[in-house]
DNA sequence: GTGTTATATATAGCTTGCTAATCATATTGG
DNA sequence: CCAATATGATTAGCAAGCTATATATAACAC
């Protein structure tokens, strides 16, 4: 019973995630992004000049797929890559104007989602919930 | 305030899903399985001879995805296809020996997955997080 | 019965992710 | 100073996911 009501969380989870995801990759298609390509640009907006290095940290993902993220916003014109002076092995990336436009339609597109998420559930549950999920989130790495 | 702590509830989903994901899906390499494919097993444990559009439904996704999924698993031998009689469009998916035999190992992963993503967190806690999530489901939906 | 429309699957091409391997540059040790 | 090692980024190749498009078959209309 108690096993039912776990297996329930996970799969609960990992249907609420991909549909989230699904939901907004499509909303993000209106701002020429891909899902995930927000979350890089959002790094940036509270600072310009990142190493891809660092973006790999704050993404938490591999090396190889920053490269492939950087490839794809610098072509759509939102970001672009500058090789640094002190160590040649390392880009830097910054802002276009372009990229820093989209901080607040980004911005409205998120609130807009997790209101829809969030719907009717009350400042208390969030609250609790909040705080669940930082142990879940601890649990995790 | 209140809304900081909202925005913190969805990049918090963000980041347990993916890490969960990335978790899992190194898990079940060992498997040779990839992330996706154990919920498509899944379906047909349940019931063989299903179709791909049944599939589709299952999983939440699009034909060309269960399309590329069935190729994969047919591949590596855990599923045969056999064109429905009735109708010669319709693809109707079985299990073999091999993808039978996995049902076991992959409950084995579940269950060690939701332990470590539910480690410390209370049974009452865990019932009102289910409850919260339907809600969240139904509002994505 | 033939033409049109609907349905099931497949193909092409894209991005996100990954791993393994490669390349270029820095750093460190002798 | 030069060899060995470490580090940052890239490339190749794979699967999950998508959209748009194509193909084959079924069902429906006239």
């Amino acid at each position: 019973m108690e096993e039912k009501v776990d297996c329930d969380i996970r799969e609960l989870l990992d249907k609420i995630s991909s549909r989230m995801r699904r939901d907004y990759s499509e909303s993000l298609r209106e701002l020429d992004l891909y899902v995930g390509q927000d979350n890089l640009l959002h790094r940036l907006w509270s600072g310009d000049g990142v190493t891809q290095m660092q973006l790999c940290e704050h993404l938490n993902c591999e090396p190889p797929t920053v490269t492939n993220m950087v490839k794809s916003l610098e072509q759509n014109g939102f970001i672009y890559r500058k090789r640094d002076q002190k160590d040649a092995r390392v880009m830097r990336i910054y802002l276009t104007e372009e990229g820093k436009e989209l901080e607040k339609p980004i911005e409205a597109k998120w609130r807009k989602q997790q209101e829809k998420l969030l719907n009717s559930i009350l400042p208390e549950e969030r609250m609790l919930l909040r705080r669940i999920m930082k142990q879940m989130e601890s649990n995790l790495f």
